[in-house]
DNA sequence: TCGATCATGTAACAGGTTACATGATTTT
DNA sequence: AAAATCATGTAACCTGTTACATGATCGA
């Protein structure tokens, strides 16, 4: 249900094409939502049928057309009224934390590489997220509501990578324990 | 692909109904991974053709006579290989940011609404946390590898909440900064 | 008496992923 | 010569949600 009103938005700040707005999910909305470009196309169609989007032709030579997409009075209307239904928070689903849960019959190297992996990915975000802080948000006191609020939502992104390597090194931490201990001998299982 | 993996994990550390797999969705695995009973049922079915479980009829007057599923070889093995392979981080998809994305167009009593709801949320589920480290993992260091692996999971959702707590803070700073100001007047407009 | 808890499901639908398709231009 | 970028899509499939169904017991 959200897709639809993330495409609203975005195209309510800046009109565009489907191509320009699956590279926006990847990037600047990579914190907000994300969604494939098959899914926009989808979603565009369907939005276009219910007349809360119009199409503008953009014919070119070698490639296919651009076709940019600008919201309508109806969009604008059907976003807003979406904006004051509160929403439910996600539900979480992290594959990660589902093998940490099996537990015991994990290989720890095979952690220990998704565990570097995943440092890898925050780092990547959140030096990301910097750059669009220095590019967008250069001085958030100064800027209007509207700046103000993604800025919000961009530091919810920041955030969240943070927690994300404050955890690591736990999760490092506990790694280089568990095997500093022989494989087999359980701390239970050992006398006080 | 995931959800039979934390069905089998779940498991296989204690043979399970759908009904108590769902209530561990949650409650022990709220910060983990999800799943309504609808999905439960319909993925156990699977498993069960598939020969990852075995059921154990539990007779009931009165009620839907019980079905206890218990992990078969096969499906320990499955369990085991996908272990194995590395699993790429879940995609953020949160209507909240999407709403922040949209910036001018909020309702700033609906957004409050919204952000002390959330506020509530995280603090019910970090104090649910809490409970779940003092239950089962009174002292992680004496604890074997299995329960510690657990527990850094457990830490990943309060890890989270935290982290949560942290931007509420900040999101609700801000809100008071743009309802101090008048609501037409957009910093950038104003002189310096 | 109304809602919650226990306990199982089915069916239809919406949302998200994977695979396939085309074809020029630019970069490695 | 191969891969990435630009630019659009279709089709099939899998996952997740919503709605419906049954029926007893227990506490407010």
């Amino acid at each position: 249900m959200a897709l639809r009103y993330a495409l609203l938005a975005a195209l309510q700040e800046q009109p565009a094409t489907g191509y320009e707005l699956t590279q926006r999910f990847r990037t600047r909305l990579a914190n907000v939502w994300n969604a494939s470009h098959q899914q926009v196309y989808r979603e565009l169609g369907r939005l276009l049928e219910e007349k809360m989007l119009l199409v503008e032709d953009i014919p070119q030579t070698d490639k296919p057309d651009k076709k940019r997409y600008h919201v309508t009075l109806v969009g604008r209307q059907a976003l807003k009224s979406w904006l004051d239904r509160p929403q439910p928070r996600p539900p979480v689903r992290d594959p990660l934390l589902v093998k940490l849960f099996a537990g015991e019959l994990l290989d720890l190297d095979a952690l220990a590489d998704e565990l570097s992996q995943r440092r890898q990915d925050a780092v990547a975000q959140l030096g990301y997220f910097r750059v669009i802080e220095h590019t967008y948000f250069r001085k958030p006191e100064r800027m209007g509501r509207h700046f103000r609020l993604q800025h919000l939502a961009l530091r919810r992104g920041m955030l969240a990578e943070e927690s994300w390597l404050a955890w690591l090194d736990e999760a490092e931490t506990l790694l280089a324990d568990l095997r500093a201990e022989p494989a087999d001998a359980t701390s239970e299982d050992r006398p006080a």
